[in-house]
DNA sequence: CAGTGGCATCGATGTTCGTCAATATGTCGG
DNA sequence: CCGACATATTGACGAACATCGATGCCACTG
C-alpha cells in the first residue's frame, strides 16, 4: 500500500489507489436490489408473468404449464418464487388454483429498479 | 385433456384449461431478457457499477477491489461479466487498468427492462 | 367412500455460479 | 534483466439452482 502510494505520487496525473472510492450502496443494500433482479432473471418466470399479465385475474396452473417448456412441478416451483417475491397471488377455487399478477407490487418493483439504473447511468 | 375439457364445460363460468394462454414471449426471447436481468442480479456487480458510475472515467481495479468485500480475482471475474455484457469498458494504462461505465449501453438496458416491466404491469 | 384429477411438496440429480489460492502475463524502475 | 507490482486467468471446490419423478393432499364425482 505504501508502495502504491509512491507510484501515485510519481504520476500525479493518475489517481490509482488514492481514490478511496466508496460505494454508495452497502453490500446488504446491493443484495436487496440484486434479489429484485434475480427473481426476474429466469426465462420461465418471465413467461409466466407474461401470461398472467395478459389474462386478467384467473389463470390456473394447467394453463400456465401449457405455456412454458417445463413440467408441472417446475412450474409450481417458479410460481412459488414469484409468490414469495410478492409479484403474483393465488387463490384456491375448488380443484384449481387461480393465479394473478399483483400489478401494484410489480409497478413498485419497476419503479425501484428503474431508479437504481438511473443512478448508474 | 379431454377430461379437463369436460370439467370446464360443467362449470362454464370457469375457464380452466380451455384458455390456451400463449405467452407473447418465446422461451428464447424470454432468455434474452432474463440475461439482461441476470448480469444485474449480484450485489458485487451492482456495487462495482455504482462506484464506476460516480467516478467518471478512470477507476483502477485496486480501487474497485477496495470497494467490495471480495478478493481481486473475484473482482476481475465480475468485471469480465460486466464487460461481456457491454456495461463497462476498460483501458490499459501502464500497469493499471482503468474501467468506466458505458452509459449509453446502460441507458439502453434501462430502457429495455423498463419497457418489459411495463408490459407486465 | 373409492377413484380421479389438479396442484404442492419432497428427494435425487445434474448443472451453473461464486469464490479464492496459485499462477501467468505484462509493465515498470533500478 | 531482475524484482516488484497490477491485473487476468486457471483450476478446484462448495453452494445454490433448475429440473423432474414420485408422492401427498385435497376437492369433487359417481
Amino acid at each position: 500500500m505504501a508502495r502504491t502510494l509512491e507510484l501515485a505520487e510519481r504520476k500525479p496525473g493518475e489517481r490509482c489507489c488514492d481514490l478511496q472510492a466508496r460505494p454508495s450502496l452497502t453490500f446488504e443494500e446491493a443484495g436487496a436490489v440484486a434479489s429484485d433482479f434475480e427473481v426476474l432473471s429466469h426465462p420461465v418466470r418471465l413467461q409466466l408473468l407474461d401470461v398472467l399479465a395478459r389474462n386478467e385475474g384467473r389463470v390456473c396452473v394447467c394453463d400456465l404449464e401449457a405455456a412454458v417448456p417445463v413440467k408441472q412441478p417446475t412450474v409450481s416451483h417458479h410460481l412459488r418464487l414469484l409468490r414469495e417475491a410478492g409479484l403474483v397471488e393465488s387463490e384456491k377455487i375448488g380443484v384449481w388454483a387461480h393465479y394473478r399478477v399483483n400489478r401494484e407490487r410489480l409497478a413498485g418493483m419497476r419503479q425501484r429498479l428503474s431508479d437504481r439504473l438511473k443512478d448508474l447511468s
